[in-house]
DNA sequence: GTATCTCAAGAGCGGTGCTCACTAATACTT
DNA sequence: AAGTATTAGTGAGCACCGCTCTTGAGATAC
């Protein structure tokens, strides 16, 4: 194989990536539910327990799943990003927020599965710490390119008491002990927005909200309004 | 029965309650998916196919599920805010907001099957959206007693342009159109109140929070700014 | 040409939701 | 008291699921 050594037996006509993407068709088309390995083995024109070559469970296959969704929300923000001029971090962060609910609203089986119930028995594992943040660390980036322009937070007492906390977290980002209080007001914007990107696709806006589209720009005004981000051009007005 | 008419048959050995409470020990101890028709049935000593005396589906005995589950979050919340004064807003709100997630904690499952991916195939039907507003409407009447005792939110241009949208929405709960601003805002805070449970719970805090109860009541004193909140002492002070 | 290694096939286990013909049990009618 | 209508649980069965294990086909190494 890779490795020197020469593969053996019966050529496989089905590899782990076939697999994989046999699954990621199947979730994208119908909900975490209907990935079975039956399914997915009758895509590919093979028996069911071909698959266990490949994959020891379906658990195994739903972490690669996870991963790969991961990556490919992970990609479609950080390219929407990188379009936006670097200066202008309110739009940045405004971006981010906008392309992370396209992705949701095209994806809505692929965002279940990673924002919503995790699957029953299931823990993460270390692989999917990393592609996980890719949105939380475009936030922290927007927050310390504002910081390193002269942004300010508006001030809040119970924030800079929680700061603290996050030092580390701001050190794991490669931000300043400074920007503790940022960061600690990055995360609950992080978690403000999947809650609410999380309540328009499960339905809990029903009733509530009606033009989400208006009210998600609100909900960036608001959130930017907290992290200190502006236009450039406000900056120089202000 | 109940209308007169007497009841013929056979006496039933299981009713609708009796499914639907074991239903619940079964939700309660091991999660939505492990609600099995048949181990109901077995738990309830009968064969599987008698419970569709009772529910004509799985998904039917789901609904019923969700809908006494709201009911039960909204009770626990409801009796926890009922013991403050009813004029320290500010700790009215964090009560439900600590309640809520005392609740959640308590209940991981059950509060997965509210607040996770929904059921596939299954839409909310109109019985459940007056009980899934029981924590909403608490933040409601919290926001108009705030209002009506000469509380005031911080300015916020953007919230003010989206205020409009909640003026059918303040006034389902029965509040003037002046308090739709306040209303957006409530919205914003409730979604973001149960994105947070739902990070901590489905554990996408890990290795990011770590002192989750310190950093909800951070989280409350940020709402509650940004709701216009404050203990009555405060304003006798200010 | 045989031994060895690799992979898919296929049967099978116990689980699931759901359907349907059947029967046991009850109450009203004759 | 006997018969009938009505109701509820039984049990067999269908199609699906994840997963295991034995078997045989195919490819390389010796």
């Amino acid at each position: 194989m890779t490795d020197g050594s020469v593969r053996r037996g019966r050529k496989p006509v089905i590899s782990r990536e076939r697999v994989l993407d046999a699954a990621a068709d199947a979730l994208a088309n119908a909900g975490a539910d209907s990935i079975s390995l039956r399914a997915i083995a009758r895509s590919l024109g093979v028996v069911s327990s071909a698959i266990y070559r490949h994959y020891s469970s379906r658990d195994e296959l739903l972490t690669d799943l996870i991963v790969q969704t991961h990556a490919s929300l992970g990609e479609h923000v950080t390219r929407a990003e990188a379009s936006v001029a670097s200066s202008d971090t309110r739009e940045r962060f405004a971006v981010i927020v906008r392309s992370t609910r396209a992705w949701a609203g095209q994806n809505p089986h692929r965002y279940a599965l990673i924002y919503g119930t995790p699957v029953p028995g299931y823990r993460a594992p270390q692989s999917i710490l990393e592609p996980a943040a890719v949105v939380g660390s475009l936030i922290a980036r927007v927050i310390a390119d504002a910081a390193a322009s002269g942004g300010t937070l508006p001030a809040d007492p119970a924030r800079d008491a929680a700061a603290p906390a996050f030092v580390p977290l701001a050190e794991a980002f490669g931000l300043e002990p400074e920007l503790a209080p940022a960061v600690a007001e990055g995360v609950a914007v992080w978690s403000q927005l999947f809650g609410h990107l999380s309540f328009e696709l499960f339905g809990h806006y029903v009733g509530v909200v009606d033009d989400v589209d208006a009210y998600t720009e609100f909900l960036i005004a608001d959130m930017s309004r907290r992290l200190g981000l502006s236009r450039p051009a406000e900056r120089s007005q202000g």
